[in-house]
DNA sequence: TGAATAGTGTCTATAAGACAATATCCC
DNA sequence: GGGATATTGTCTTATAGACACTATTCA
């Protein structure tokens, strides 16, 4: 159904044989990830120590120069596996840095992106390798005013991150805050079954404030994105709560 | 109070001197920006033709590759300038696109970014230029679903948008549905001086279904966002109604 | 039985939708 | 005065917050 006539096809075809693309210099452009998870209710993120100059030693977002032959995304899930060994999460484009010194290498965009998990499966990657560190996320304003965020570890201890990484942290949680409240986007930082107090902890560890407890109930068990699976949690010391399964559209 | 030793600080500036960026492929960046207005109860968009393979004599959105020396930001504040004339306006980056064979040309990441403008400020600018079309959005989908958007001539008839900006025209709908509920973003797309049913109509344009009157007087009445002027509308043919104008926040 | 959390029912405050009534301008 | 829209006020309905009460499990 192209409108195109020939001669326009091979005006194009003779264009792109003689264009040269490396008559203009380019950036480099790199993806940085920042994988965030609820724990005792407050949310963390993966880091992994640099090894090589620029900001050796720093703490920084797992990250790594897009490829040639891959899209942004697929760089993305590349580079967060080969850095934390994490698959099939949720992931997702944040925004893209581009401030002309934001990298003293030369000039590098950075597309950053947030991804999220359940925290348990986290343990186990940990384990797995050296020079990573479960850090803990602590936003300085409230909602969703946004602003770079502050990364403690666990003595509470304030890190300092390379480059322009503690900005996208503050924004993949300010993104975050905004979708949790009108997208099935909590369900990502947990199990596949869960309860409803579970449910209610994460969009609280999220917010970074309480919710009332009953019209959160009300709200998601209205809102059809649950199903009951039918089972309850068991191994705790007191009544047992309904587990439920996040329901998945239809058309998805 | 950098921490870093002096040790660390000369292995740094080693590193950055032998730092040879030309050893890997590097894709090249460009900017594309939606500009957005409203007119006649629905969104248009300010379209170019392009001059060039490839995809020659096709419509676009303005766009144009990022300067080594220049920001994101700043590269889409250029951008949009020389090719529209529009300054001063609100801008925002939207998503970066970067599907491998989005270019014939080579490898080309597109940063995308929307803008606001009253209406009545882009027609002088069209006159002052030639190859260029307001094209009418229409968006296929409700509320905040996404997808590609239509863009039609002034008689009706779709086009057929260069690359994938048909993409990023329904994603700035998208973004534009999402914030104008919570961020005083409809202003924008007004002159600075503005009476309640015209901020009214804006809202339903954008949103793309009907806002109930009464219920959205109170809420912008109430939301402090508003600032009576004390004048009113005048050379209509009826009652006049109030003005209002944007209350900046302090804090900005 | 008691501790602890799950789950239900009811009242109240707030915001949105519907709609009627009045106000103010130009012709 | 008539046409048209602005503006105000009231009633109804939906939803969130508050809180009291009952249910169920394990130690």
């Amino acid at each position: 159904m192209s409108k195109g006539s020939k001669s326009q096809q091979s005006e194009e075809a003779s264009f792109l044989s003689e264009y040269d693309p490396s008559i203009y210099p380019r950036p480099s452009v790199a993806v940085d990830i920042t994988l965030l998870a609820v724990r005792d209710g407050g949310l963390v993120t993966w880091l992994v120590k640099r090894r090589e100059p620029p900001q050796r030693s720093r703490w920084s977002l797992p990250g790594g120069f897009v490829h040639m032959h891959e899209s942004l995304h697929t760089a993305a899930a590349r580079v967060l596996e080969e850095k934390s060994g994490v698959q099939g999460v949720f992931l997702e484009q944040l925004f893209t840095f581009g401030a002309v010194s934001r990298d003293p290498r030369t000039r590098v965009l950075s597309v950053a992106y947030y991804a999220l998990i359940d925290v348990h499966r986290l343990a186990p990657l940990v384990e797995a390798r050296d020079g990573v560190l479960i850090g803990e996320v602590v936003v300085p304003w409230a909602e969703e005013t946004g602003g770079p965020a502050e990364v403690r570890r666990a003595d509470g201890r304030a890190l300092r991150l390379a480059f322009d990484h503690a900005e996208q942290v503050g924004m993949a949680v300010a993104r975050l805050r905004g979708k949790l409240a009108y997208t099935p986007i909590g369900f990502q930082l947990l199990a596949e079954c869960f309860t409803l107090r579970e449910l209610h902890a994460v969009h609280e560890a999220v917010l970074g404030r309480p919710l009332n407890k009953d019209s959160f109930r009300r709200r998601m068990l209205s809102s059809k994105e649950l199903e009951a699976t039918g089972d309850q949690q068991c191994g705790v010391e007191h009544r047992p709560a309904a587990l439920y399964r996040f329901r998945r559209r239809s058309a998805t």
